[in-house]
DNA sequence: GGGGAATAATGAATCACTGCACAATGTTGA
DNA sequence: TCAACATTGTGCAGTGATTCATTATTCCCC
C-alpha cells in the first residue's frame, strides 16, 4: 500500500523519483529522452492519482464520494432552478451515461432530485435539495482546505508554470485526438 | 463529447483554459489564489485524463486495455521467471485485488499465465506467455510513439520543470497522507 | 405537414479500482 | 512448540467511467 517513492534532487535542482528511475532503467532500459518523458509522465499521473485519493478520503466523512461531490458542486452551481443532466456531463467532461449513475447515487442519498423539464420533455432537470446544498457547502470547505494545504506547497510562480505546462500538454492531446476523430469519422 | 476548452495566453505568457476560468468565475466565484489553484489542478487532471484516453484508444487495436498493458509490461519486465502478483501491485501503485482482476483478464486473453510459487505456497507467480511477450513488444512501440508525439510537445527544459513540479506536489501529498495514516492507525 | 436526422436520458455490458472479509500459509516470539 | 500475528491471493460488493443500443422527443428541411 505504501508507495515506493524516494524523492531526490537532480544536479540541476529538479526533483525526481529515484526508485522509479532505478526500476525503469533496470527493467525497461529507458534512457535519455525516453527516460525523461517517462519520468515526467509518471510524476504527472501519480500526482493526480494521489490528490484524487486525498480528496476521496477527506470527503468520506461527509458521506459523499469525490465523483459525487464534483457532480453535486456542478449541479449546485447551476443555481436553484437546476439544469439538464447533459450540461453536467459537459461541464465535468464526462459521458452523459456517467452522470446518470452519479445522479442515481446522489438522489438515493437525498442530495439531489430529478424533475421533468417542462420546456423539453426528453430532458430531466436535476437540482440540489436542501440537504444537497448543505453537503455541498461542507464539501467545498473541505475541498478548499485540501487544495490550500497541498497545492499551497507551490509558489504562485510555480503554480503558473504547472498550469502552463499541463495546459500545453492538454492542448496538444486534444488537437491530436480531434484529428483522430476526424480521421475515423471521415 | 467534445471538450469545451478554449486555450488562451496570459499577459505573462502562461497558457490557461479560458472557458474553465469563465465558468469557475461565474458559478463558483473563485478568484486570486483559489482560482489559480483550481486552474492548475484542473489542467493537471485534464491532461492526465486525456493522455490516458489516448493510450487507451491507441492500444485498442492490439486488443489490450491500457490497464492490462501496464500490468503486462510490468510482469514482462520482471523477466522470464515471472514474479508474485504482489510485486506487480506494488510496482503499479495499485491494490493487490486490482492485480487479481487485471491478471484474470490477461490470462483469459492468453497473454499471461499463473504458476504456483514453489518457495511460498500462499503466493502465485504470474509470467508472460509467448503471445504476451509479443503483445507487450507491440504495445511498447505504440506507447513510445504516443509518448514521443504528445510529450514531445514540451522541450527538455519544460519536461524537467513539469517533472519537478508534479514530483514536488506528489511528495507533499504522500507526506500528508502518510501523516493521516499514522493518525488513523494510532 | 411530415419524414428523417439530431438530441436527452437510460438499460446492458464491460473495465479499472477500491474496501472488507476470509482461508491458506508463513513468521515470530514467549 | 505453539499460539498470535502477518502476508498472499481472491470472493463479494460497490463506485466511477466507458461504449453501444434503445426509447422518447425535438428540430429542421423539403
Amino acid at each position: 500500500m505504501l508507495p515506493p517513492s524516494r524523492f531526490e534532487t537532480d544536479e540541476a535542482g529538479y526533483l525526481y523519483d529515484a526508485s522509479f528511475r532505478e526500476n525503469i532503467a533496470k527493467y525497461a532500459r529507458l534512457e535519455g529522452d525516453k527516460l525523461l518523458r517517462a519520468e515526467a509522465f509518471r510524476s504527472l499521473v501519480m500526482a493526480t492519482k494521489r490528490l484524487d485519493q486525498v480528496f476521496e478520503a477527506e470527503l468520506e466523512n461527509l458521506g459523499v464520494t469525490y465523483g459525487q461531490y464534483k457532480a453535486l458542486m456542478c449541479i449546485k452551481n447551476f443555481g436553484v432552478g437546476g439544469t439538464q443532466m447533459n450540461n453536467v456531463a459537459e461541464f465535468l467532461s464526462v459521458t452523459p451515461r456517467n452522470v446518470t449513475g452519479l445522479v442515481d447515487n446522489l438522489e438515493a442519498a437525498g442530495l439531489v432530485e430529478r424533475v421533468p423539464d417542462p420546456a423539453d420533455r426528453r430532458a430531466t432537470i436535476v437540482r440540489a435539495t436542501a440537504a444537497g446544498e448543505a453537503a455541498g457547502a461542507r464539501g467545498r470547505r473541505v475541498h478548499e482546505a485540501v487544495m490550500a494545504k497541498l497545492m499551497g506547497i507551490l509558489s504562485e510562480e510555480e503554480m503558473l508554470q504547472l498550469r502552463h505546462l499541463s495546459t500545453k500538454l492538454l492542448r496538444a492531446v486534444e488537437e491530436v485526438s480531434a484529428g483522430d476523430r476526424r480521421k475515423t469519422n471521415g
